[in-house]
DNA sequence: GATTTAAATTTACATGTTGTCAAATTAAAT
DNA sequence: ATTTAATTTGACAACATGTAAATTTAAATC
């Protein structure tokens, strides 16, 4: 098979600057998928209305995401990356203690409390669709794993259950329950406070 | 202006029979609502679908409930019978101690139990939709209220910060979180020994 | 049993959203 | 100036919701 078709002999082509334009746009969609989903909701987050905020056209965000689920996905990641997981793996080496549960709990409440809104909704999307969930559910069994380290490191009884209960303690779900009766301000020592008596506490 | 024009002078009709099967077509729809959305989530809970699965049709669906939001109002009404809020009455009666807590703690997580992935949709669609989401605010708010009775009734320092515990321990989401890292039985066990150890807590 | 009544069905249509496609346009790279 | 690839433009199909009318069906009344 000889390449003697008719080969359009193409020249070399770096992307470059184009490249750059496409990551803003990408970052353009994000940040106003974002706006909108934590403004409005779910159901008025349109492609169109996406494509109009964020200055482009509707196929461009096609072009870029692939589908609707694409677009929260990529949002979904994007809080992922900024959710300051980095520093989990230093928390998690910590020498077991006070200070490292009171860092464990602070991690993650402050991640929730900066961005509530907007998380209630991509968890929410988590709860109601079960292909979406599963992305939600390997992020939070992440988390388990975390405490389940923590709590067996601490030494002591019932290591199993403990685990769960920081795990659910350090949910976003539980953060939020706290805030919405509460304050946001308090919401963390409430966590810490109760992920302490749950650590300290055996099977009576 | 006398009735003199074309008066119908209809004869008087008692629907009788027909009432009951309405009501069961209503029953039936609000079935399948609820195990579809079990089973596979809002996104693919159509009109459509429903009118199939209870043996009607589609615009029929729409005569009984109006709108697809209506038909999840409906469910959730349904649920909120179901829920055995009646019971919530005779706790917030009881006299304040272990007991009381016991059985406000036992109420909601074993109707948590009960309707667990129902209720994990339901929640979800209230999470994503800010209108959807004021009845289940209105709800929440419920429950946070018998748990200020409880606590007040109680006494000790710190009233509202304890409320706002041992509302989050009982609330759908918690109790959902403890599921997914534990198992259903020992759930409401963790959730009773956690709501006990923040309410004797003092603000120390 | 014939007639009346109202619900249920059938049929049709308007709307909004997602997703896809192909041709034309634009701007960067060569 | 030419080539390249992204973006835009315009069009379309598919699907779901919601609405409206005429027709059919079955229960209630006489």
């Amino acid at each position: 098979m000889t390449k003697r078709q008719a080969e359009p002999e193409k020249r070399p082509y770096d992307l470059g600057k184009r490249l750059e334009q496409m990551d803003e746009s990408r970052a353009a969609i994000l940040r106003a998928a974002k706006a909108q989903l934590a403004a409005n909701g779910y159901r008025r987050l349109t492609m169109e209305g996406l494509a109009a905020e964020s200055g482009v056209t509707r196929q461009t965000v096609h072009n870029l995401f692939g589908t609707k689920t694409g677009v929260l996905e990529a949002v979904f990641d994007l809080i992922a990356l900024e959710s300051g997981m980095e520093r989990m793996r230093e928390v998690v080496m910590l020498p077991p203690g006070e200070a490292q549960l009171a860092r464990f709990v602070g991690v993650f409440c402050g991640f929730w409390a900066k961005n509530r809104m907007l998380l209630r909704r991509v968890h929410g999307i988590g709860a109601i669709d079960p292909e979406f969930g599963t992305v939600i559910e390997a992020r939070n069994q992440r988390r388990r794993m975390a405490a389940t380290r923590i709590v067996q490191r601490m030494g002591g009884d019932d290591a199993a259950q403990k685990a769960a209960m920081l795990a659910a303690l350090t949910s976003f779900e539980f953060f939020d329950a706290l805030v919405e009766s509460g304050s946001e301000m308090e919401a963390e020592g409430m966590v810490l406070r109760l992920a302490r008596s749950a650590l300290s506490l055996s099977q009576e």
